[in-house]
DNA sequence: TATGAATGTGCAAGTTTCTTGCAAATTGTC
DNA sequence: GACAATTTGCAAGAAACTTGCACATTCATA
């Protein structure tokens, strides 16, 4: 089961989550001066931060059109059968597809909606094909193609 | 205008973003060990990615539920006119909208999708109210909220 | 209100990681 | 094959991080 943090955050915390969502990489030294630390202090913070699980990961931004993978499209889903061990067999696959960057189970008309990268549309209808064909209990699927990613990786406002 | 990077990668680079795609505090030897080259080649490499723009940013994500604000709403937005200077600033006020943490300017039905984050429905009332009926252009907008965020920042696939 | 425990801090020293100059190796071009 | 350009590994220096310690602050209890 996945751990929940149960450390509470004080304000001090909150000022370096909002400096690292932004910049993961800024040395503790240039966080203490903004926020009236010493370097040590906030170092330790980062870590407890970190081993907590407040600060789930740290990750390196890609550009898509950098590595020829231009193709962001956002897929809506509704299954045939909500039996939730089938629910759960979905939710796996696409956690495991290499295409599908995120996945939101909601409310609503759809029941999924996948946010995916592809180097080309061949890729996607491939892609669609494992997916939802073969691995079953799709009712249907609506593709949305972006046109342009007007903002992503947004902060947490804090 | 923004910067397109021309730089090139080759098969050492599409290994390091792979590895910093998900842990980009991967100490620059341990990347080297993986993939066959020396600690400071790595550096280079690293440094030629970020200054070129293949790598956008390196952040921290957080936990939403740690920071109090766990909701995450998933909006599909239709615009009443699609004029140019209208569409640019919308796609401006979601931009500068705090709680909107994704904005995707999409083909079919729907104009926009949004991908926000707020700690409860009434801020994402507030939200709206100030984001569509305020701010103009808006025809209707429909809400889905996530009741599980199955997978997020996944990276491309290299 | 006083006392003691627990927690957090800054300092300084030690450790780890990153950067950079240099020479050598590799790759690309003619 | 020769030469230029680029990339590399090594080693030394610089920068950043970690950790022990003593002190300060906060919290809990009597």
């Amino acid at each position: 089961m996945k751990k929940q943090p149960v450390v509470t955050v004080d304000d001090f915390d909150l000022k370096i989550l909002q400096l690292v969502q932004v910049d993961n990489m800024m040395p503790q030294r240039a966080i203490a001066d903004r926020i009236g630390l010493s370097a040590p202090a906030v170092a330790r913070r980062l870590q407890q931060l970190r081993e907590s699980g407040v600060i789930r990961r740290d990750i390196a931004i890609v550009n898509e059109t950098a590595v020829a993978r231009p193709l962001t499209i956002i897929v809506h889903v509704t299954t045939e059968n909500e039996r939730l061990d089938l629910l759960d067999a979905m939710k796996d696959r696409f956690l495991r597809c290499r295409q599908v960057q995120q996945c939101y189970y909601v409310t609503g008309e759809m029941d999924f909606i996948l946010i995916v990268n592809v180097k080309d549309m061949a890729e996607y209808n491939e892609m669609t094909r494992e997916l939802f064909f073969e691995g079953g209990n799709v009712k249907s699927f609506r593709t949305c193609v972006s046109m342009e990613n007007v903002k992503t990786n947004g902060p947490i406002p804090l």
